[in-house]
DNA sequence: AATGAATGAGTATTCATTCAT
DNA sequence: GATGAATGAATACTCATTCAT
């Protein structure tokens, strides 16, 4: 018999990804994920149960494999974690279109289930880490730190499509000035 | 489109907020609509051409009531003004939930057009020149304006459901953390 | 607006009637049914709110339009009573194969409510009664109404389509013979 | 079809009766026959040609099995007989309910075969014969031996159900009952 | 203009059967 | 022979849109 190949789920969730990104969520049909990815319509039932439980595991790990990539404390000065943080966001952006497309149309979508909501959510730790040792050295406000990753996770999410526009010249500076307003707001 | 009944068209808009809220944007149905306008399904399409033309419609009207509600500068003081704006986000979104789930729905969904997009992108202008404003008197930072629009907008936009989620008795203080956090951020 | 139209109803029941003769149960289409009588496939569904229903509709209306049919008592004295009875059954079998073929398939199978099952169980209650009178007379013996009745009600239909195979002028003959095993059985 | 395993064909067949027990015959599928019976989809088809050869075969057996133990003629007294039969119907309903049920959705249904419908309709043999040694003791009515074959066989098949759900006190009385109608129906 | 019945293209999912291992 | 992954045709049902009244 066949084995059931580990290549052909990431065949299908990388098919997946690639058709939201060309026709929409809405528009997202399982055959022509099942064409893209190169398998007849019944094989994406042998790997995913339904629609939906395929949509939810691809947005968890799509969201989990980011928060990794992205939101990470190498313990170094607190100034420079801004600033890679920022270029992190920005590089997956410009890298990563289908992705970003993705986690777009998902977010409000109820394909996405409580539970995967749940876990997604706790990829914010690294941020609250990060901000508690801020806080503990005295070197950023006495906020809520709850508020405060939200603030800089939503800033960062919401410019990085900014500079991901931007011509590569002028990445640089855009970085250091998003880390910067980022800094200055929430430093004491 | 609209011909005699204006009362209709917005009869129709409002019912689709409506609809949206309960059943969500993927779950709309022109017939759930027409339902719960009090009309019947054919009528929907006297006053739109489609159901892709009404929900366009609809998000550019809402969004920029919504605009012309939050974004206000009355002359004041610049710190005042951020103050402001950060109440008036939560005062809209603790009472107009219907309009914000929808707005959330439709910001990545394929219905809104280009057309639409563009007009309600010119919504940030009031931001545009209060900044301007805080520029020109060198109380705010020398940054290109439509990132600082962007970052004060989107900040705003991001923090003001965890504001809406707080006790009525809290939320004096969140607004001005948050317009603290926007203005020490820009301020030169 | 078109007016909602019964016949449109009727042509539906009548089609599926059809089908089932022509396909069997299990090989049943609701595309096929939509174009045999003559409508689109989604008006089926304006007709009746699933396939489960339309067969369950139609097993309840043939059922009973085949009961009032066959059993009905005149009056008159039993012995003819049960010649009437074959007779109608034999006629019934002879014309109406399609309903025949119908009630067949769906007597064992799923689609037949519970509601349904206990409305056509009923269908027995003129032959109980007939037999309650013929013991009331003390022409037939003094066993239970619910047996007799079931003996009369199922010997009749397995009988009836070896009639029905009869050249017409063997069924006179055929008629009281059936009738008379039925009358020896059950008379005092 | 059956090579190496037989016990693995027995396994299949009684792996089948007991699904269309539990989900009917419109409910059955190769996979769920297979679990049942602990071996791969792929291995049924090894020991059959296919779903409808499955089914058919099944009910060949059963249907023969169940005749052979039913209708015998011990060539003792006819009334005695007619007893027995009754009896042996009743016993098999109640102790062999799937293969009741099997029979009763199979009855009706397009899986079986021409050749094994013929088959099948020999079982009544033993019936005739019994009959026509009746008939040419002249115990019995000058009826034509097939139409006093299936009264018997038919009458007993439609009663046999009610006998089972009586308390088993009571079966001795209604054995004796209904091979009593069957007697009166056909002596002479 | 208003109605709501009618349309029919579109789609997730199932399942008998095949076949590579 | 045995396995179970792979196949893809088949099908009930939905829903935006049209149109007869």
């Amino acid at each position: 018999m066949r084995r059931k190949d580990d290549t052909k789920a990431r065949d299908i969730l990388r098919a997946t990804l690639e058709e939201v990104r060309l026709v929409g969520l809405a528009g997202l049909s399982m055959e022509a994920v099942a064409r893209r990815a190169g398998v007849a319509t019944g094989t994406v039932y042998v790997y995913f149960k339904s629609k939906d439980a395929l949509l939810d595991q691809l947005y968890l790990e799509t969201k989990q494999k980011f928060t990794a990539l992205v939101f990470q404390d190498d313990g170094g000065p607190l100034r420079g974690a801004f600033t890679r943080i920022v270029t992190a966001y920005l590089d997956y952006v410009a890298e990563n279109s289908s992705e970003i497309v993705f986690m777009g149309q998902m977010a409000n979508s109820p394909y996405v289930t409580e539970a995967t909501r749940a876990a997604v959510a706790l990829g914010v730790r690294p941020v609250m880490a990060l901000l508690e040792r801020g806080k503990a050295e005295q070197l950023l406000k006495a906020i809520d730190t709850g508020w405060m990753a939200a603030f800089l996770y939503e800033t960062v999410k919401a410019m990085a499509p900014l500079g991901a526009r931007l011509p590569p010249g002028e990445r640089g500076h855009f970085r250091e000035t998003v880390a910067g307003l980022c800094w200055d707001a929430l430093k004491a």
